[in-house]
DNA sequence: ATTTGTGCAAATCGTTTGCATCTGA
DNA sequence: TCAGATGCAAACGATTTGCACAAAT
């Protein structure tokens, strides 16, 4: 019984989304997908997330929500992200693209694939295809100005 | 009462190391480094460190290789690599290079930073420091011929 | 002497799972 | 009707931590 307001169009695009997907279409699947993509590109953690659902006032489990994240990943919705050891980031923006991260803040911020020119590339062992090529760009906070 | 035999060289080489680097030379330290960087570069992670110095005989705890690993990450002799969620790997590399990843076998393999060249790069946001940037080519088993 | 390291076991934390119950097709 | 989804709480697995004891400086 979620407390979101989401108009029917809206229902029926998310609902399309997850029918695509392969994805029966269910009312928590419908809330968190609304979440996640109704404000362009973003970030999230199982943390973030839930957090933010149940702030909208939705009533969904922990459980769920990393069921959910994980569903929409393995459908192609959302992309993992490893850059902490600690937390699984999710990323709304499933293009070939690129990571700042910013440790000290646990902050992602993504990078436009023309952004990044990876000129050369090492041949891949024998027998292995690449799968991806993930470019990550750590930052740090900028020391004072001497 | 480390059952590893080290030559008295190798004991004062790996010492001096330790001590650089501003940690206490302590026997499970010497040993474990010992085991780290007696051949070219590795990959560990600490349960694989751990299974290594058990069959070899030495009687370290889980706790002294977490903290081992991490103290010598701290101090510059070895650099964490994050690929997997599930465990942390350490690579004995501690010059700039990239990755190869195998997820179906969860193995690493260098490559070297000169096989990787990355001609355009965007401008880190204001008030950040590029800190790192690594390239993580994951790979798949190639699929089979048709 | 005092600081730092070590081992052990318990604690922590993100994530997963088992199972009873509900829901969508 | 009934496969699939959800919630709850318990389980899990990697990592960390508290504390008593041992080793380094």
């Amino acid at each position: 019984m979620p407390r979101l307001q989401i108009s029917d169009k809206r229902k029926t695009r998310l609902a399309e989304k997850l029918g695509i997907a392969g994805l029966r279409v269910t009312e928590p699947r419908l809330a968190l997908a609304h979440l996640l993509f109704r404000h362009g590109n973003r970030h999230v953690t199982a943390e973030t997330l839930l957090d933010e659902a149940l702030r909208a006032g939705l009533k969904v489990s922990q459980a769920t929500v990393y069921n959910t994240l994980n569903q929409f990943q393995a459908a192609g919705l959302l992309r993992q992200v490893q850059v902490d050891q600690a937390r699984s980031y999710f990323d709304t923006n499933i293009d070939a693209h690129h990571h700042f991260y910013v440790e000290d803040e646990a902050r992602l911020i993504d990078i436009a694939a023309d952004a990044v020119n990876v000129a050369k590339l090492p041949d891949s062992p024998a027998g292995y295809d690449v799968e991806r090529v993930e470019v990550i760009i750590r930052l740090d906070k900028k020391a004072a100005k001497k």
